[in-house]
DNA sequence: AAACTTACTTACTCATAAGTAAGTAAACAA
DNA sequence: TTGTTTACTTACTTATGAGTAAGTAAGTTT
């Protein structure tokens, strides 16, 4: 891993840790050995950078969505909450989150960038709500449009409230999840 | 409304709209007519500030629990929602999702501040389910208090990813929480 | 009327953070 | 071997923001 996908790599951890105002530069250049000035050779400013994190997160999230593609609808919520679990360990909350939640205090840059991620989440968990839901494997009432925004608000959010409450909140979050969409017995 | 009154308000408003660190004295003091000094003169510090913008609004969740003690658990319910909504037309978010998603990037008092909020409205919440449930109003799987954990990171997130993708998704959200714990003929 | 309190303002200090201009050492290319 | 690009560092500027010490004008109390 070269310096660029280091810088790359702290900042991503700092926007989920502290939030995008809240790091610094030196933040970054100290604990990779460099200087300041050595992040502005790789990018332009922090707000590049910013899109820069989102951009790879959103890449990221392409190629994960074309990993799963062939699994059956529980595996693939279920591997779609691991990703947020593994934020969940490090108190860390995920970029959507972080991001929305200080909106209007980053760059409009930034903002157009999280929002075809954003986009890109929301259809694709449609999509699978749907898919579950025409193959038997869930069952809900409702749009599979608003039934997948309960879900990425649920997790969304289930990480930034577990730091206040703990872990085990996330942990009755997924399950209750994972209910709320279970076909019953009636379900025919 | 006096003075001190006036920068809570304001400080509160930049709170929910931009978050804790990327507000100013000058944000606060140029729209009041006064100077950075005079908000030092109510409170000790920016620090201070916080956490009585976030006590203030604990105390007006328990007087507003007071009020809607008596309604029937849709009531409350639909009470609930309204506040939320107040703030989505603002494009501000709530109290619980700005600070804990800046929860490393604020002073520790200001967390514990929080920290009593977050329990207060889970515990409230849980009962409410509980209530809901018992009453025949509501119906569910699980838990009442992993439902009543579905329901605010709902509310918490649905203001947030509405900043970015519309408001209509609020409402979505809202209906798909309804739906969700709405009892079918089969249930009894 | 003298002393004290309230509610500020003026004028500043101190710290931090982003950004930049100029320099350098090593690798590579012509 | 000379020139050029890569990947930085050094040293600096500029801006902003929190915080503070001292002063003041308008009441309030004794």
């Amino acid at each position: 891993m070269d310096t660029r996908d280091k810088i790359l790599a702290a900042a991503k951890q700092l926007i989920l840790k502290v939030g995008y105002n809240a790091f610094s530069f030196t933040d970054i250049s100290v604990p990779l050995g460099i200087k300041n000035a050595a992040i502005h050779y790789h990018f332009h400013g922090k707000e590049a950078l910013g899109c820069a994190v989102i951009r790879k997160e959103h890449e990221n999230l392409f190629k994960w969505r074309e990993e799963v593609a062939a699994l059956d609808p529980w595996t693939k919520l279920d591997k779609f909450f691991t990703i947020y679990d593994s934020n969940l360990v490090h108190n860390r909350i995920c970029m959507v989150g972080s991001i929305s939640s200080d909106l209007y205090a980053v760059p409009k840059s930034m903002r157009e960038c999280l929002h075809s991620m954003v986009v890109d989440i929301s259809q694709w968990l449609t999509e699978l709500m749907e898919e579950g839901r025409n193959t038997g494997f869930f069952h809900f009432n409702g749009s599979a449009e608003s039934k997948a925004a309960v879900v990425v608000t649920g997790l969304a959010a289930g990480l930034q409230i577990s730091r206040v409450l703990g872990p085990e909140l996330f942990e009755q979050i997924k399950t209750q999840i994972k209910l709320d969409i279970t076909p019953t017995k009636d379900d025919n």
